[in-house]
DNA sequence: TCTGGATATTCGGATATGCGAATATATCTA
DNA sequence: TAGATATATTCGCATATCCGAATATCCAGA
């Protein structure tokens, strides 16, 4: 059965809020960096382990990260390098708009 | 005053909420198309007209589209290219997944 | 200035999301 | 198997988001 256009949309919204999170948001920027596992995630970001551990689940459900179990820990890293490729252009996007808004405040004099 | 990495991540989630929402990516894909106004839209995506103007206020107030008031009607279009591109970035990793996923599965017989 | 068409806002209620705190589960090692 | 470390889950609550329905605002033209 093919997947309604309605169908697709709610998946792709599903996926666009998973980077919906300052936190996940940090995440997955320390993953671009390469594998970490909780504990490092947590001391990098200073935030409570569980907290880290909730916004992985996102991560994991809206598959922008993959977990493997090594021993006792757990490694994280990136589904694919394009998030952060998807990132970025939402944050030049911003910053675009942000600087020509800047220009005609000045320009307006 | 410089931001902070926090702030600038509470802004870097901001823009990416907008696109967290089927409507709102229906639209998106519809003004990739060229410039429209909310009658268009509305009837494009067979929506309640209320409805659409306050998904383009999010999409207005996080800057990924720009309006135009031309006489009677208001013009909507992108802020910038590039957010479709993230968008298709971002759909683009999710299959790549799922049909990595389903490879697994089949391969597993 | 009145009218109609285009767009925006508000309200109330349902649902979703995020967090801190506490607790559970899993794995390794002695 | 007991203890220690790593990770995940649950609960209760506060907040945010979404929608339909109703209504308000804005602008062009008669």
């Amino acid at each position: 059965m093919i997947p309604s256009q309605d169908e697709l949309r709610r998946l792709h919204a599903e996926i666009c809020s998973g980077v919906a999170d300052p936190i996940r948001i940090a995440i997955l920027y320390v993953l671009n960096e390469g594998p970490v596992n909780v504990t490092d995630i947590t001391a990098r970001l200073d935030l409570p382990q569980p907290t880290v551990s909730r916004h992985l689940r996102v991560l994991r459900d809206t598959h922008l990260v993959l977990s493997e179990r090594q021993g006792q820990n757990i490694l994280y890293k990136l589904t694919d390098p394009r998030v952060i490729t998807a990132l970025d252009l939402l944050r030049d996007v911003y910053h675009a708009r942000i600087s020509a808004q800047v220009r005609v405040l000045n320009s307006s004099q």
